[in-house]
DNA sequence: CTGTGTGCAAACACTTTGCAGGTGT
DNA sequence: ACACCTGCAAAGTGTTTGCACACAG
């Protein structure tokens, strides 16, 4: 329930109405989320910038990581425990639905790839599309 | 010099000089091209909306696909041969150096990825950040 | 009290749509 | 000749910036 203010305080960030409604959103929902997301589910009304700073604050601070989306448009995620803010991983698999929409993150791993050689990677990031597991079932 | 009127032939798209242009530079350079991209290295400029049409048309007809970016931002890339305009091979990596900033495809497959029961995937999309062979040399 | 967050307004950037005229086949 | 492309203009949408005030610590 306020999780969000333990959150906050861990990552040194005041907390604010704002900052609060938002993370709770992340917190109950567990998928991806987008700006019209977030905006259609606060249930007060936030100014569209203060979403966007908000965003921005929380993904340079490292609470919410940026999840890549088929249609170009940016989503984001609430990162894991495993994330401190100085150690990021990443190297997440993300499932899109294409019946739902909705992204959520696949707690697996991304398989060892062998790069042709020279290159250096520093992030994986896995979008993979199709029925998630809840809508094939039905 | 002249495979775009090839591939627009083969594709049943009528050749005109703003796509034989932006497939030009497509077939070129051989990495993932943004709007602006294109907007920049055509020699005449071509109208902005012309040029999403076009890439919009190429999309539909299959000549090229979607990369993704971690900007937010869409990026296209010309279709191997390996996909007709029915059956795409879309399994890509794609790697972005955060250097030189071009995303290029890997002729890499993805590799096997085992997902929770019941998810059905169509399609996967992998993008690798980190330095490039090219400039990790230097 | 001080620095930071918020809201409002405006600027800016990106993308889409309608229509008239031009071009490829 | 016909269908389809293109350019222009305008509207629609998404994102950023500047400034004054409010609020958390």
């Amino acid at each position: 329930m306020n999780g969000s203010l333990q959150l906050l305080k861990d990552f040194r960030l005041r907390s604010t109405p704002g900052r609060v409604s938002i993370l709770n959103i992340f917190l109950k929902r567990n998928h991806a989320l987008g700006h019209a997301d977030i905006e259609k589910n606060t249930p007060a009304q936030f100014d569209r910038v203060t979403i966007y700073r908000t965003l921005k604050t929380f993904l340079d601070k490292g609470l919410i990581h940026k999840v890549l989306d088929d249609e170009g448009g940016l989503k984001y995620a609430l990162c894991t425990e495993a994330c401190s803010s100085t150690h990021h991983h990443h190297d997440h698999v993300h499932f899109k639905c294409s019946r739902c929409g909705q992204t959520s993150c696949l707690s697996i791993d991304v398989p060892a790839i062998k790069l042709p050689k020279g290159y250096k990677p520093t992030e994986f990031n896995l979008l993979i599309q199709g029925i998630c597991a809840h809508c094939a079932a039905r």
